[in-house]
DNA sequence: CGATTGCTTGACTGGGTTCAAGGCCAGTGG
DNA sequence: CCACTGGCCTTGAACCCAGTCAAGCAATCG
């Protein structure tokens, strides 16, 4: 059993930046994640439309987006940062359920309460649109709705892997896992092999079902083995890729 | 960690009912799963349409539905029986990531690969739609591609919930909340105390990331501290629902 | 500079796994 | 009708991986 109970009160930091929307943010156009995100379902023509109803909100790290049972009122976007969604247990243990990135999208919500919560890691800057008016969006663009359910059933996979490792892989073979996960979507460009981990030991661990502890202690034991080095805590040198791959489990990778 | 080594040829017993579809199967009417599936999104004057696409199959318990891996061109819904849905380690090791029941449906998929393995745990009777004619009512019905973003989200949102239970929860909590969510889908109609468990023992130990063992001696824990009652190994009476919730890390029951 | 924060390391504990045996029941065949 | 078999579940004993408790260390910041 693992059992975290730091201070939760971080969001009180975020306060120094209020998430202070700027409204009818317009110009999609510029937008650097709309590539990657929802918004690539839609025509150039139909960005004005969507462009009216939303507005951008910025986060300091540690404040929070929303809490688990929220009213749903919004949905977002990433386009800067990293955010964690997360769900607590009455003593303050932590299951991160996933990290995200520019372009990812959330907010889908059952019954209008939010069923996790969402807190930036990192500096973060989010397009937010309201439920309703983004409700009347899915029904003038079906398209939009689809792209909506590839991006769930993407999720869902995710999801399932995820329960893979929380049940049944060893702490190595979870952080492997992680570790190649990251590679995937936070390499450094101009190096493939220098992953960022832009989350500290604590985030880690509440994703991988481990105390911070184990987390440090597999991160060492992976180092002294060379299959990746630490240039400082916060960043990765994979040195041996098939090694991590046959740690991990090898699912796709 | 866990390993779980049992074989896996159970599909062979599965052979004795060949999963052979009666084509064109019709009467969607009378279908005892519509109002829960995803076909109630449809009216009645649009099920004709879908009944022109689909069939019955039937499996028995053990046989297997389609393999992780398999190209999907296929997706299901429930009709009749208990279907899980799991994923497997090369050495065996399985997370059960669900169990479906009537209503439920199944199949989605990314990149035309089935991500999960799906096999009947009893008998079990599935309405089966080729997966390029079911796109093409997609389009045609965007209330049922409405229904379905839907139920992604649903299962987004269990899945979270797994997460929790699998990262970080005690093995006394993993089977309270095992057992009330069983409540809640498999109760006697009659008595809601009366639990059916219509799986092994190892399935819900694959289910909720323990060994068969752990889930024994926790079921006879529970049935110690008078919470449930055993009148077999299949049927649970749930004495004190209130301890359950609390054991459970109560999350909204 | 002391204090704080985040990460690492060490020693010990413990919940759940592993290994092994035994019980119970349904199905089978002599 | 009963011995035998094989599944499935339960129980016991020993072990071990990850958790807990407690320092220690390095970087950052009032």
């Amino acid at each position: 059993m693992a059992t975290n109970d730091r201070n939760q009160g971080d969001q009180a930091i975020g306060a120094l930046i209020p998430a202070v929307p700027r409204h009818g943010g317009g110009d999609c156009a510029a937008c650097g994640a709309r590539a990657q995100s929802i918004c690539a379902a839609l025509s150039a023509g139909d960005l004005p439309a969507i462009a009216a109803i939303r507005s951008d909100v910025r986060f300091a790290p540690g404040q929070s987006v929303f809490f688990e049972g929220d009213p749903a009122d919004s949905l977002f976007n990433v386009k800067l940062g990293v955010v964690k969604l997360f769900k607590l247990l009455v003593d303050g243990r932590t299951q991160i359920t996933g990290f995200l990135f520019p372009g990812d999208f959330l907010g889908l919500a059952l019954l209008n309460k939010y069923s996790y919560s969402a807190e930036a890691v990192t500096a973060a800057e989010l397009c937010k649109f309201p439920r309703l008016e983004f409700e009347n969006m899915l029904v003038r663009f079906p398209a939009l709705e689809q792209r909506l359910l590839i991006n769930a059933s993407n999720e869902l996979a995710s999801a399932q892997d995820q329960m893979l490792l929380l049940g049944r892989k060893t702490a190595q073979e979870r952080l492997a896992t992680f570790l190649l996960m990251m590679q995937k979507r936070a390499a450094l460009p101009g190096d493939p092999n220098i992953v960022i981990l832009p989350m500290s030991r604590q985030d880690i661990g509440d994703y991988l079902g481990l105390t911070i502890e184990t987390v440090s202690r597999t991160v060492t034991r992976l180092k002294k083995s060379g299959v990746i080095e630490l240039p400082d805590p916060n960043r990765v040198l994979i040195q041996d890729a098939d090694a991590l791959k046959t740690f991990s489990g090898i699912e796709d990778f």
